[in-house]
DNA sequence: CCAATCAGGACCCATTCGGTCCTGTTACCT
DNA sequence: AGGTAACAGGACCGAATGGGTCCTGATTGG
């Protein structure tokens, strides 16, 4: 497998979004039922994501009525990495981390005892490299993109 | 999370046993049963991941009494990547890769389309580059390295 | 004071994974 | 030639996890 949660698929769909701020609305905010309507993902679960990002600093809410979420930093400032442990927690592909020393029910004779660290390390560096930013440009041809008002009637 | 499946840790402590050939066997096959008992690891584990890992030809097997399972090349001539994708499948982090066309229910509007292409190619090249015998050699003080007589008593 | 919006849970269902077992098939050895 | 030891390749079940929804507060603007 090695593959992510759909959670995190949304984050970065949701935070680039964010980073399109809608033309003609007064402030940057934006309303989850919004994204929502224009990302075509369920509300809830945008919401959801929303609330965990804004628990780890990634985006800024705005509590009250008119109010919403931006984005704490520019899309060049954040990198997938940081989505993902921010969706899916750390970073640690197998239970047995340097981290966690406790409980590793064979303790003397477990042979891989923190060899996945340089594996770990590696991965952390090469997601670090990719910002948001970079993903927006990636691929999706123009034809793909469409304007948010046709999105929401679907 | 990110985390890969323990199958995958398993299949790394059973192929780097499998290069410790036991000192004073004349060949260099070990048995499913006897690899068990040396890493701690259960039996039917231990054979449903050989399985696996011959099934990719990352091991070899002969099959019949005195059988036995050899790897295919040295620890030094295999990637951590090619573990994982032999045990847990392709690396793909979503669902929505380039190469599964097929079933993107909201498919002209999905705004990630594609987009993970450049963190899923970033993630095979590091992992790539590290070898078992880099997991090998990495971490594990001695005094953690049981001789494998003691790990069969436990 | 009311309405809109975020905050932070609890909760349920589907899916997947870890793990075991069973039935062949092959090859060695007596 | 037959028995035995080992791999091959499934089916199968229980547990854990994740995806997704909903409900009850707290906060702020009108």
């Amino acid at each position: 497998m090695l593959r992510l949660s759909k959670l995190t698929d949304y984050a970065v769909v949701v935070m680039v979004r964010l980073a399109e701020v809608s033309p003609g609305s007064n402030p940057d905010l934006q309303t989850s039922p919004g994204i929502a309507a224009a990302t075509g993902v369920p509300e809830p679960t945008v919401a959801k994501v929303l609330k965990t990002l804004a628990a780890t600093g990634l985006v800024t809410s705005q509590r009250g009525a008119r109010g919403g979420y931006r984005l704490a930093r520019s899309l060049h400032d954040i990198s997938v990495s940081e989505v993902i442990a921010a969706v899916d927690g750390p970073i640690a592909l197998v239970a047995c981390v340097d981290g966690s020393l406790i409980e590793c029910e064979s303790q003397g004779l477990c042979p891989v005892r923190g060899r996945w660290d340089p594996v770990n390390d590696a991965i952390e560096r090469a997601l670090s490299g990719i910002t948001l930013a970079d993903m927006r440009e990636a691929a999706i041809p123009p034809m793909f993109r469409v304007p948010a008002a046709m999105q929401a009637a679907e």
